[in-house]
DNA sequence: CCATTTTACTTGAACTCTCATATACTTAGC
DNA sequence: GCTAAGTATATGAGAGTTCAAGTAAAATGG
């Protein structure tokens, strides 16, 4: 009944594993250590940065930083604490909600984007040829494509 | 004095992130709804399944299951309440710790295999072309041989 | 319009993970 | 042998995540 994985399968599943993991807790690792905040809130910095206004509705923001609602419900709290994020209600939609970048979290991303890009290189792009490269976003387009919503 | 991300790589980088973490998410939730434990549960009780005796050192389980060793340490008291691992003091080596998967442990494992291998075929293999698990392989092996320790 | 459903977001509790530290045993050096 | 250093693991606190439920405001539809 259920088709198992054949050994080329089982490695590459296995080494998929391994590898996005270390990638992932490397980068984890580096802003936790440098930036003194998760990968998580990183995106949601960067989200907010690049949105007009440096504003944008909760739900858009958790969907342009892979988030769950909850999970950003959770970490603009967080970031408010920290006064690098503000909340303010929506006017036409008064259920909604802004989270709007400060000038205190515009900078402390600043702080953050050169070390951040320094470990993005020497943990994939670096490791890789070119060729690699290429095929490696082919691969996560077409992922991303199909599972994505 | 920081080389940023091209476009083409600033595109990779974020089809990357998200095209493993929706991997990573539909896994999960697979085994958390049809089998109560998360898949660096799931994980352990593989290793753990795959040793001689099914049974192993903690330190090199960790290894295995790509856990660190304070992970692993709260993983398996948890798995130890549940009735699936069993600790025992090792004798050689006084310091030393045994995990040893139990038979309820090993049957839930069983139950949970062939949902879990079907979760990974719908969210990676069956996604992409032979050719691109071709490429993907090699890339992971890369990243892996690269990264680890 | 009024009741129902849907949407937007928040909240709290339970759980997992990380980091720093503690404990217990072993190995090395002298 | 005895002390210092190293190894194997555990533990506790703090932080982040998830899931289920809660609140509040819009949209739908007779």
């Amino acid at each position: 009944m259920t088709r198992w994985l054949d050994d080329d399968e089982q490695r590459t599943w296995r080494d998929f594993l391994a590898a996005t993991q270390l990638v992932n807790e490397a980068l984890d690792r580096q802003l936790q250590r440098e930036a003194g905040m998760p990968h998580t809130y990183y995106m949601i910095l960067v989200a907010l940065s690049e949105a007009p206004e440096r504003s944008m509705r909760m739900s858009e923001l958790a969907a342009r930083a892979q988030s769950s609602q909850s999970r950003l419900s959770h970490a603009v709290a967080r970031l408010e604490e920290r006064g690098w994020v503000r909340r303010h209600r929506c006017d036409s939609d008064r259920r909604g909600n802004y989270a709007v970048l400060t000038t205190e979290g515009f900078a402390a991303l600043a702080a953050a984007a050169p070390g951040h890009v320094a470990e993005v290189r020497r943990s994939l792009f670096d490791v890789l040829t070119p060729e690699q490269v290429g095929h490696l976003a082919e691969i996560c387009a077409a992922l991303r494509n199909t599972l994505e919503q």
